[in-house]
DNA sequence: TGTAATCTTGAACTGACATTCAATAATGCC
DNA sequence: GGCATTATTGAATGTCAGTTCAAGATTACA
């Protein structure tokens, strides 16, 4: 069926090698040598697959968005209460930041690195932030009328709060803060969770 | 007494207008193109006066050092008992991060570029991060000892927390948050501070 | 006025990096 | 086996940014 010389390379496996680099170097950070090399792959090879690097990092973005991403917020839909989902979720966060060598969270290190860019893989990671803040809002929302946070708490700005906490832990991660101190910042996080 | 053609620049001028871009750009995204420009100076009076683009960069990150972070943290030993003086501290913070066109803080973005860095700038970042936490930290204590804060209240998690919310807020203002979300995050933090 | 010292100017140099390309290799189909 | 098709290889190319340098300009001092 399939004319010509088969491909070397598997196509999946090239792309989670190098969603890997980007994810811990960054767009501008990692090289093509890099790359290739984690690729297990030849300039001319990925070219002719992929495009260029930007088209590889989008794909190997999708790819993070679609495993990493949505298995971490499928947290929130677990057993337990609208609140207990919640605080999963921070105590996930919180587990996998003090990792040590943490790559952090590759969709906030894009956003940092494309900063206020309105296109693109930019314009995506923010989508994808915002979508995390509405569906912490509509947790708590819930968790809120069932009584489980303290009267006069606001979900709304505690879903902000959340994500913010998530962008400060990615930081720390990845700027190598010791685990007390990312320890800290999650139970203290917590405390407004109740 | 002083021999040969006079410099046309100021020294201190052409550093500040250095500070300025690299705040904004950071190291890498800052061009020497652009760096040039903004300082009014060519090429060859740059390097001669400053030696090279990390050089320049470091001591643009010592101007900032010496003025904003100082300026920053003196809040702390504003009027007012130690939990008015952090919280204050927290409201700067919201204050200055939801101003259009934020650059940020030139440390956290700083420390975000140079990651785990063990020397030169990235070092001198975490420094001075780990200065502001002690700082909180003793600040949280006085106001523990002076029944300021709810009984059991962790000043070390506090401290370590407030850090981190000033890193999450720094990435929502380089990413385009909007002010109700940044506005959101400060709230939620200022109750943990009571 | 002449000379040494210092600064300015911008073109040239250099190295790193993304990308292309021509030659070669491996497959399916006739 | 011959041919069309597709993949591999790695050297060559082009671009861009940081840096250097030689020529010219401006000053103080003798």
């Amino acid at each position: 069926m399939n004319r010509g010389r088969p491909r070397q390379f598997d196509e999946q496996q090239a792309l989670a090698a190098a969603m890997e680099v980007f994810w811990r170097r960054g767009f501008e950070g990692a090289s093509c040598d890099e790359l290739l090399s984690a690729m297990d792959m030849n300039s001319g090879s990925m070219y002719a697959a992929f495009g260029d690097k930007q088209t590889l990092f989008d794909r190997a973005f999708d790819l993070y968005c679609e495993t990493m991403f949505k298995q971490g917020i499928g947290v929130l839909d677990g057993p337990g209460t609208p609140l207990e989902n919640v605080r999963s979720l921070v105590e996930c966060w919180g587990e996998f930041m003090s990792q040590p060598n943490c790559k952090g969270c590759f969709i906030q290190n894009t956003l940092i690195e494309f900063g206020k860019n309105q296109d693109g893989v930019a314009k995506l990671a923010r989508q994808l932030l915002k979508r995390l803040q509405t569906m912490l809002e509509s947790k708590l929302t819930e968790a809120a009328e069932a009584g489980e946070l303290s009267p006069g708490a606001d979900p709304i700005a505690l879903a902000a709060f959340l994500v913010n906490t998530v962008s400060g832990l990615n930081v720390m991660a990845r700027t190598g803060a010791d685990q007390k101190t990312i320890r800290g910042a999650v139970d203290s996080t917590l405390l407004l969770l109740r």
